[in-house]
RNA sequence: CGGGGACUAGUUCAUCGGUAGAACGCCCGCUUUGGGAGCGGGAAGCACAGGGUUCAAUUCCCUGGUCCCCGACCA
């Protein structure tokens, strides 16, 4: 990608609404555009990160068996009343359709996914099955704050499970949570898996928490054996599991994993034969990530003074290529063929073609966007004299240092980087 | 949903009773190029909306809207 074509450009400032970190550089940085509380579009540079972060997610559910579905943004409000939910459910988005129809948008998906499965399983042999989905979810928070991090329209992944025992749900319910440990760690966050009160739908639940000043859940963590509890329900200043002290921090939910209660098959009667010809109820689980949320956390706990620093994971483009001095054609040319070059070899490049732009404005720009690799191609670079003719001249986002490698060096660690 | 703050150029802000100004960004010209360069010229505004006070309101008052922050809430 021309930088030159890219939408948008940068802003040298926040816009004056912006205060938390995620917001303010992901607006800045072009990644995203503020609609309204707690409602954003992402622009090229965001849906990029956005699309990283899905891929990620949707290899880890496909290899725990899931399969991906996408079910629909709106819903007949005939199934949020048999759950009670039309009512409960404090967030709902209601609106009317046609002939004064009510219609719900989706801020979860029990309410569709129960009534599809009860349609279409019979069997035992039909079990177990797991289908998730990512999709954009509707909850009408009373604030949405802080950027990505509480929205009301959001992008999460949804994963249900049904089972025929509670034995078989709770055995995968281990098998989607190291999973889950997995993605964060792709992802480049460090996310401690917290025991939180079970809320409507279960006993028991965890949630996937990443420490960071700004983030408006708290946890307890243990200072001996690193067990993590949510504020709700840590009671005492001890670990339970070893009686360390707990140090109370500041974090963002990622991620929860629960039970789904036996009322949601009950209601829209989600049954199957037993081998021994007998009726049963299905056992699921659901399992939520957000993806957005996910995307704002990653900034918060990765970035510095000058800007964002992407996780190569997750990062809209691994190369930021910048060329100086592209008024010499000698030194243009040199800069496109090296662009045309990581291209052909498939590494996802951006590269600054901008000519009547000051190298300060392009560095503090690259810096500001947070692409893991920086390339600098310029006079100084090009001219034989400097002894590194051949070589490129490359710095990392995450450190210091500048080296000069090889294009063949180059493109090794580029590839072997994630 | 309680409490606080803000709304003026594309953006960030100044003017704080006498119908608007800077910086950045943008356009043109010259100059310049390794960390947000310089000079000159230019375009850019129903001052959130409505009502009130006043000879006169962007400015003071009221109502509403929007956004941000703190809290409550967060299947």
């Amino acid at each position: 990608m021309k930088y030159s074509k890219l939408f948008p450009k940068t802003l040298r400032q926040a816009p004056a609404g912006a205060e938390s970190i995620n917001h303010q550089l992901m607006v800045r940085a072009g990644f995203i555009h503020q609609e309204m509380a707690g409602v954003y579009t992402y622009l090229s540079l965001g849906w990029r990160v956005l699309d990283k972060i899905s891929n990620i997610v949707r290899e880890e559910m496909d290899k725990i068996g899931g399969q991906e579905i996408l079910m629909p943004v709106l819903h007949p409000g005939e199934n949020w009343k048999k759950t009670g939910r039309f009512s409960s459910f404090d967030t709902l988005y209601k609106l009317k359709g046609a002939k004064d129809k009510d219609l719900v948008l989706g801020p979860t998906h029990e309410e569709i996914i129960y009534p599809l499965l009860a349609e279409n399983i019979n069997s035992y042999k039909d079990l177990p099955l797991y289908l998730y989905q990512i999709q954009t979810k509707f909850r009408d928070e009373p604030r949405a704050k802080a950027g990505l991090l509480r929205t009301r329209e959001f992008m999460m992944k949804d994963l249900y499970a049904f089972h025929e025992s509670d034995e078989e749900r709770n055995e995968y319910y281990k098998i989607v949570r190291e999973a889950y440990l997995k993605i964060f760690k792709k992802l480049g966050l460090s996310a401690l898996v917290t025991k939180a009160s079970g809320g409507t739908f279960s006993d028991l639940s965890e949630e996937f928490q990443v420490i960071t000043p700004s983030g408006e859940d708290t946890v307890f963590v243990c200072n001996r054996c690193s067990v993590a509890i949510n504020k709700e329900i840590a009671e005492d200043k001890k670990c339970p599991e070893c009686n360390g002290n707990l140090k109370e921090e500041k974090s963002i939910e990622v991620g929860n994993i629960f039970p789904l209660k036996r009322s949601y098959a009950e209601v829209f009667n989600l049954y199957f034969t037993d081998k021994g010809g007998e009726k049963k109820i299905v056992s699921a689980g659901c399992f939520g990530l957000g993806i957005s949320r996910t995307m704002g956390a990653v900034v918060e706990v990765s970035h510095d003074k000058s800007g964002i620093i992407w996780p190569e994971a997750v990062a809209p483009y691994q190369v930021h290529l910048v060329g100086l001095d592209l008024e010499d054609s000698s030194v243009k040319n040199k800069t496109e063929e090296i662009y045309k070059l990581l291209l052909a070899e498939g590494v996802e490049v951006l590269f600054d073609d901008r000519v009547e732009v000051s190298a300060g404005i392009k560095f503090a720009d690259a810096d500001l966007i947070g692409i893991p690799y920086r390339v600098v191609i310029s006079k100084k670079t090009h001219s034989t004299g400097s002894g590194q003719a051949d070589k490129l001249e490359v710095k990392k986002r995450s450190e210091k240092e500048t080296k000069f490698v090889t294009f063949e060096q180059f493109l090794e660690i580029v590839k072997n980087s994630h």
